[in-house]
DNA sequence: CACGTTACGGTTGAG
DNA sequence: TACTCAACCGTAACG
């Protein structure tokens, strides 16, 4: 253990005076910093938007780099350890994917709370769910449950009414139960059937006392879809991405988590894979089954062996989110500050300008540029760079995402 | 000291 | 359009 850990911090070490002199060479290489930021702002909030359909027209909390961005401003707070957040709202993906990635690494949590400054209890939860799920990316923030009162629910109430006139909101709340229309977590309450039955059904009851005799005998209700597959994210909001087969109904009761919206493909390595074999006639499918072999159960931080490498099956868990197959972030590229700076408690309200750009990766941090402000706060501000899991892959991501990787 | 859990104050978005 | 409410968020504190 003792070696791992003194091996990996070795390895994060060589890897961070690579990534710097890397990513200050892009920096270089593009120009300006505000062209940088600018380019990383697009980049991300691009990314994040393609990522979750929910926030499509609405980028992410935004950490705007301060003086480059016309919009409103965000301001967010500090925590005990010097890093910057914004209440409410979730850490950007950049700070969610590194949180994983160290740990992969072997790094403990409380290590990664630290240098990432961000709250153990974060960390925590974040790998917990990377755990379960295989996702780093935050829940689907606001939104209503579905309604209990279906369109099915309403026809069979209306069933009911047409045969037994009489019946009582409550007879019918217990047939709904008993007749499998509704379990006990989506059953109506007595006086939403009160409400339906007056509103959307209204004079039927004294409709059906003519008709009743004359009409066939209703056929006996149908049960009907039960309410996890309504409570679970509906499958017409789980766009199937093109190429992947549609779930089965049974699926759709868990929540889907489509590979692409796992960490191997936000790091863009489905994307990686599949032009290479395109590019490449003899890139052996062994290797993708190499990536999609490496069950993220098989977690163990010390022993699996990339973090990138953790394909998520189809099937997992979460639909809510999609994501283009280059969802990739440009986490392994931010610059980093040689050196902490002091965590200042002074205000509550700071703005986190020199943070990380917004919702997905590429932050930028450090002395490469300050901010007009002077500001040496800076969210997150950590001296661990880039993964080792990607070192490989970066050309390969360079060329897939150009604007992000001409930003770094 | 490390870490899981939870109360809290906050944001979000469908209805 | 404004409001409600239940989902989510990260932090801080507790054990």
């Amino acid at each position: 253990m003792s070696n791992f850990w003194t091996n990996s911090s070795a390895a994060l070490s060589n890897l961070e005076s690579l990534l710097e002199s890397r990513a200050n060479q892009r920096l270089r290489s593009v120009g300006s910093p505000t062209s940088s930021f600018q380019q990383i702002e697009m980049t991300v909030d691009t990314l994040d938007a393609e990522q979750d359909p929910r926030r499509r027209h609405k980028p992410d909390t935004v950490f705007f780099v301060c003086g480059f961005n016309t919009m409103e401003p965000a301001f967010g707070e500090v925590n005990q350890l010097g890093g910057v957040f914004v209440n409410g709202r979730p850490l950007p993906n950049a700070i969610r994917l590194r949180i994983v990635e160290l740990a992969q690494l072997g790094i403990r949590p409380c290590d990664i709370s630290r240098q990432l400054r961000v709250s153990h209890g974060c960390v925590s939860k974040i790998l917990a769910r990377y755990n379960e799920t295989g996702s780093i990316l935050p829940g689907a923030i606001g939104g209503s449950k579905p309604r209990v009162t279906t369109p099915t629910v309403v026809k069979h109430i209306r069933t009911y009414k047409q045969r037994d006139p009489g019946i009582f909101a409550w007879e019918i709340r217990d047939r709904l139960l008993a007749d499998g229309v509704c379990d006990k977590f989506n059953l109506p309450s007595v006086s939403s059937i009160s409400r339906i039955l007056r509103n959307k059904i209204g004079n039927l009851s004294q409709q059906s006392q003519y008709e009743s005799g004359k009409q066939a005998p209703h056929p006996p209700p149908q049960p009907t879809i039960p309410y996890n597959h309504l409570y679970s994210y509906p499958t017409s909001k789980v766009p199937t991405p093109p190429g992947m087969p549609t779930l089965p109904g049974h699926m759709a009761m868990h929540r889907i988590w489509p590979s692409s919206h796992s960490v191997t493909d936000i790091l863009g390595i489905r994307s990686i894979t599949e032009q290479q074999i395109s590019d490449s006639p003899s890139f052996s499918s062994a290797k993708l089954e190499e990536w999609s072999a490496i069950n993220r159960t098989n977690f163990p931080p010390a022993i699996s062996p990339l973090v990138n490498g953790v394909d998520k099956p189809h099937l997992e868990p979460e639909a809510k989110y999609t994501q283009t197959p280059n969802g990739l972030p440009t986490v392994n590229s931010y610059v980093t500050a040689p050196n902490i700076p002091p965590y200042h408690p002074h205000t509550t309200q700071v703005s986190p300008y020199m943070g990380y750009s917004a919702t997905t990766s590429a932050y930028v941090t450090g002395p490469t540029w300050q901010p007009a402000s002077g500001s040496a706060l800076s969210p997150h501000n950590c001296d661990i760079t880039t993964p080792l899991a990607f070192k490989s892959m970066t050309a390969n991501r360079d060329a897939i995402h150009p604007v992000t990787a001409s930003a770094l």
